[in-house]
DNA sequence: TTCCTAATGTGATAAAAATCACATAAGACC
DNA sequence: GGTCTTATGTGATTTTTATCACATTAGGAA
């Protein structure tokens, strides 16, 4: 890859000399859906940055449970792996890639060299704090003051933009996992979001219909 | 207030001149239980590092419902303010003074300033994204895969070390606000945990017997 | 002391979620 | 087509939490 390509994916990286040592010292990945980048206890040894695609992030319980947190989109990259290696600390979520994925993989030590001596580095890491916060409040806020119903129609609404589809390829099992539930309480919610006429319900799929989306928006 | 004096509040800033520019440009504040640091909707204009006593950071949902979500502790400050003020938006959440507590308030431009000169500046940025990130994972937790009988005993050991006591003067309704439900709820939990001699209940306090701790602890 | 207010106690009921227990269906594979 | 696995549908029940409706009480103020 060279440094006018990543340049196109990382617009906000404009000094060459950043561009070139990203590069140098980074190591451009393909992913495919299904790769675990990051899992709860691990140790992380490499800052990912997103180039094409998308990574999903997720907290887990002691007993295996998952919540869904949020995406890491093109040109985003990872709060946490950010503060668990400038700690050396183990992993605190769980990461996984669920469609074909472009990362550039930057090593920990370096990560620490950039920030002192590029000034568009550390605004990077600024904002993705800033960001990856205001996420985790969202999902705070959807835990902690949201009823499963509004929980499952704000996370197919999310997964519709994110895979920029109206056709959502996946059980009902798997959306339970992702909202921390049961798979029945997601099969009768999504009944009842049916009798709406606002999706339909196939096997492994599940139809958006266009007055969904606009209902939610608002 | 000497850069002695300050130097033994936030003992991992031994550069004299960061010490210095800090008590120059930031201001001492003296902070009575009740105040309101910080709320949602308002713009932050200083980062608040703790000297001593503690900060209380809430989440609130539109509505005006709460959600403890951490202390800042002396040597601490708000992760937020930092990315907040960096890039000019509102608060997110609600920082409350419990005890008389006193501060040293950095004006925003002096953080990016900081940031710039001063590793331990730098790293004390990078610690404190780091336990927030922390805490607010542990808050998720919380909500997201705790009852609330197990909520309560937390927040209640919480409060308890918070505040170096084994009796805490609050009400029912307050720790219902707190932790996002109502205050029977909270009634009736602390009823069963008198029942079971883990604590003892009179009007407007809490006294936490012996055993109740190290059963959490566990 | 008496009165008043805020705090607490508690039954009854409703609502939301979780769990159990199957029935049914859809698609893969032979 | 038949068989098998996995996904989905759904009733019944339980658990947890929320809400409503009061009774009771503790402690401050007059």
């Amino acid at each position: 890859m060279t440094t006018e390509e990543l340049k196109t994916y990382l617009p906000e990286f404009t000094d060459p000399r950043l561009l070139e040592t990203l590069l140098e010292k980074g190591q451009v990945m393909n992913l495919e859906p299904g790769k675990v980048l990051m899992e709860p206890g691990k140790f992380v040894k490499m800052v990912p940055i997103v180039l094409e695609g998308s990574i999903k992030v997720m907290r887990m319980d002691e007993d295996g449970k998952e919540l869904f947190l949020y995406y890491l989109d093109a040109g985003e990259t990872c709060a946490l792996s950010l503060t668990c290696c400038s700690a050396a600390r183990p992993s605190e979520i769980k990461a996984v890639v669920e469609e074909p994925t472009t990362i550039i993989a930057i090593p920990v030590s370096l990560h620490e060299q950039l920030t002192d001596e590029f000034k568009q580095w550390k605004d990077f890491v600024s904002e993705t704090y800033q960001s990856r916060f205001h996420e985790m409040l969202v999902a705070l806020d959807a835990v902690a003051f949201k009823r499963m119903d509004e929980r499952l129609m704000r996370y197919i609404v999310t997964k519709m933009k994110q895979h920029k589809t109206n056709e959502l390829n996946t059980t009902h099992q798997e959306i339970a996992n992702e909202l921390g539930t049961s798979r029945e309480v997601i099969s009768r919610l999504l009944k009842q979001l049916e009798k709406k006429k606002w999706i339909e319900l196939g096997r492994n799929v599940i139809y958006i219909r266009d007055d969904f989306e606009e209902l939610i928006s608002k």
